[in-house]
DNA sequence: TTCCAGGTCCCTA
DNA sequence: TAGGGACATGGA
């Protein structure tokens, strides 16, 4: 199937642009330029799919048969994954105005991959607090091996990304043990727990501040999260974006606390795409 | 061994 | 309101 995209974008900078890609159940062939992954939908059914671009279409191809209604669906998850209903001239505008990003207008980048589904991204943000990248890559490929359903698609096999129901119902021990999640698993059981109550509340919120009454979640991980359903008005200050500004914007001393997050106040509502492609664009 | 990583929680003063 | 130890894990 295929799907009309109203603004052109460089869709590999849309992928490999933030980490997202490298963590199960995503993969990406940087050599066909195709990106994989299982999607499961509101049946339960299972469908793994593959996607690339040609000329103005997003091209999504299954490994199953699909109803008109399950395509529908599919699409609708895609569409989120690539940030579709998202509109970026504002903040080209803003790179125009102030030169340091303008290869972002000129090249159309500034999308950043999303997981299809709310639950799933934050889960992924609380992989990546308080460790290494590896350490993310490897949480996420063992919650899918240990707790998702295995399928296969386009020759490879490929582990669902676990349900709130599932992740809960595997418990603290489980997570420990298995996941290797280590003290995280309090807070991902906290935020599977969360979103089986009050699904309305933690996935269809205009506001990123609710995201902070799941344990686990502070600055950095809301302002992450924020800039996964659109918000860009916040910086993630962790330890790589302390090592960036003050490398960059304070000659190696470290400023105030004040000073380090507000360098890139005055991208106003584009904050974080600001911060992450002058610390990304080398 | 010890330290610490793309943080946050919680207790203390 | 700010400061600092604790927290699971694994690599250096």
């Amino acid at each position: 199937m295929q799907i009309s995209i109203q603004e052109p974008f460089d869709f590999k900078d849309a992928v490999t642009s933030h980490g997202w890609w490298m963590l199960a159940p995503s993969y990406w062939d940087a050599e066909k330029e195709s990106f994989y992954r299982p999607l499961v939908l509101e049946t339960n059914k299972i469908v793994v799919v593959k996607i690339s671009m040609v000329a103005m279409n997003l091209c999504v191809d299954v490994n199953i048969d699909l109803t008109e209604l399950e395509q529908e669906e599919v699409r609708n998850q895609v569409s989120w994954m690539f940030r579709l209903n998202e509109v970026f001239q504002p903040f080209y505008t803003l790179c125009e105005t102030y030169q340091e990003l303008a290869f972002l207008q000129e090249h159309k980048r500034g999308r950043l991959l999303r997981s299809p589904s709310l639950f799933e991204d934050m889960i992924k943000v609380l992989f990546t607090t308080n460790t290494r990248w590896q350490q993310t890559i490897q949480m996420s490929e063992l919650l899918t091996i240990q707790l998702g359903d295995r399928t296969s698609g386009f020759g490879r096999t490929f582990y669902t990304f676990p349900s709130p129901e599932r992740i809960k119902d595997a418990g603290e021990s489980f997570l420990q043990k298995y996941v290797r999640v280590g003290y995280r698993s309090r807070y991902i059981l906290d935020a599977a727990e969360k979103i089986l109550n009050q699904p309305e509340r933690y996935l269809n919120t205009s506001s990123a501040d609710v995201f902070k009454e799941i344990k686990g979640v502070g600055p950095y991980a809301r302002n992450s999260l924020a800039m996964i359903i659109g918000q860009y008005d916040g910086v993630p200050v962790d330890s790589e974006y302390k090592k960036h500004v003050i490398q960059t914007y304070f000659q190696g001393v470290a400023p105030s606390k004040k000073e380090l997050e507000t360098v890139y106040d005055k991208w106003g509502e584009y904050k974080y795409l600001a911060y992450w492609f002058d610390y990304n664009q080398k």
